[in-house]
DNA sequence: CTTTTCATATGATAGTTATCATATCAAAAA
DNA sequence: TTTTTGATATGATAACTATCATATGAAAAG
């Protein structure tokens, strides 16, 4: 009998990973399967046996591979006053000008927004679904899950958390352009700004 | 004789507009040297005459192919009253939801800033400067010129046109990537508050 | 009209890429 | 231990890419 089934599932999930990894390095278009693969620690043969092609690839990679998705998931305060500072820690190391270096290469929204829009349906598919949770992640509150939230917010209050995503995403993808001081205390204001807006929609 | 002096100068207009169009609609890596040329109506034997690579093409293309900066650089107020005016109707028109279409090849800023992010030093200094020289416009008044706004505005105030230029750069780059009626409010959300930033630095 | 000169076209090369066919080989069942 | 099975590696292909060398042809000067 071949090797156990967990086996291909554990490294389906270290291809994933390392797909991440290249795609937010080299931008979808220059990052090869050859590449891919190798930085998986494995060579290009088994690829098609995980994935359809490429860009089914890529769109698995934009639907889950969010570390900031993931981190807001990880929330688990008792008390309120505790989920909206875990909140804020998060936003604030997310926004921080010395995490820049690591979300250079760690951020898929901010690294990867741009090549999804040249994507096909199912690439803009799993980008949007991922937003929207990003979105339902801002808003919801121990009592809710993300789909709860989002049923629930208003529209208003959706477009406002949805605001609050876009402006933390602009700003790392100029930050990931440019480095001088401009830019540096840009980067500043705009976490202070960000965190303003979590602040007043956690509260409402 | 060869042909007249400006020919040449008129062609590699021509390429450089053409490679704007590309790289905005293809991306930088996804764009061929050839789809390049023959978007300008030409084929590739006569590229490597007008720029030394496709990267100082890029280069050449993040510098000068701003449609956005062009625009604000064209104001010609006499009151300050109607350049302020004339300031918020160009940055309402670039966030207008219906400009999306036209601005998702249009602006290189939403388009290229992430693909620039990995160009080499050339490339990150043509963005760069080009960023500055945007916010710069943001700045500027009808006494001052671009360079003058600069000198003569605080870092703070830089830090806040900064700031609004990667929140709307942000907010088109997220609308690019999804249509749905989220971004459709959220993007209307950010407008408003874009034009409000830019009253409140104007006014100051 | 002839000649010259350079912008552009055509043709070529070396390297890369996504994808597939086939070979190998480790482990689990016998 | 032997056999089997499927995950991965190796090898191959056809297409594509950046770049360069050479050919062409149009126009301006004579």
């Amino acid at each position: 009998m071949p090797l156990s089934a967990e086996h291909k599932e554990r490294t389906r999930a270290r291809i994933l990973a390392a797909a991440g990894r290249v795609f937010r390095r080299q931008g979808y278009a220059a990052a090869a399967v050859d590449a891919v693969m190798a930085e998986a620690g494995l060579t290009r043969g088994g690829f098609y046996a995980h994935f359809p092609s490429k860009e089914a690839l890529f769109a698995e990679v934009l639907a889950h591979d969010h570390g900031l998705i993931r981190m807001l998931a990880a929330r688990r305060a008792r008390s309120s006053a505790g989920w909206r500072r875990q909140t804020r820690r998060i936003l604030g190391d997310w926004l921080a000008p010395d995490h820049l270096g690591p979300v250079r290469e760690g951020c898929s929204f901010a690294a990867l927004t741009a090549d999804a829009a040249r994507g096909g349906p199912e690439v803009r598919r799993a980008w949007g679904l991922a937003f929207e949770r990003l979105v339902g992640e801002l808003l919801r509150t121990p009592a809710t899950d993300v789909d709860q939230a989002l049923a629930m917010a208003s529209s208003e209050r959706r477009a406002l958390a949805a605001q609050l995503a876009a402006n933390a995403i602009g700003m790392l993808v100029v930050a990931a352009a440019g480095e001088d001081g401009l830019l540096r205390t840009a980067q500043a204001v705009t976490r202070a700004a960000v965190l303003e807006q979590i602040d007043r929609l956690l509260a409402s």
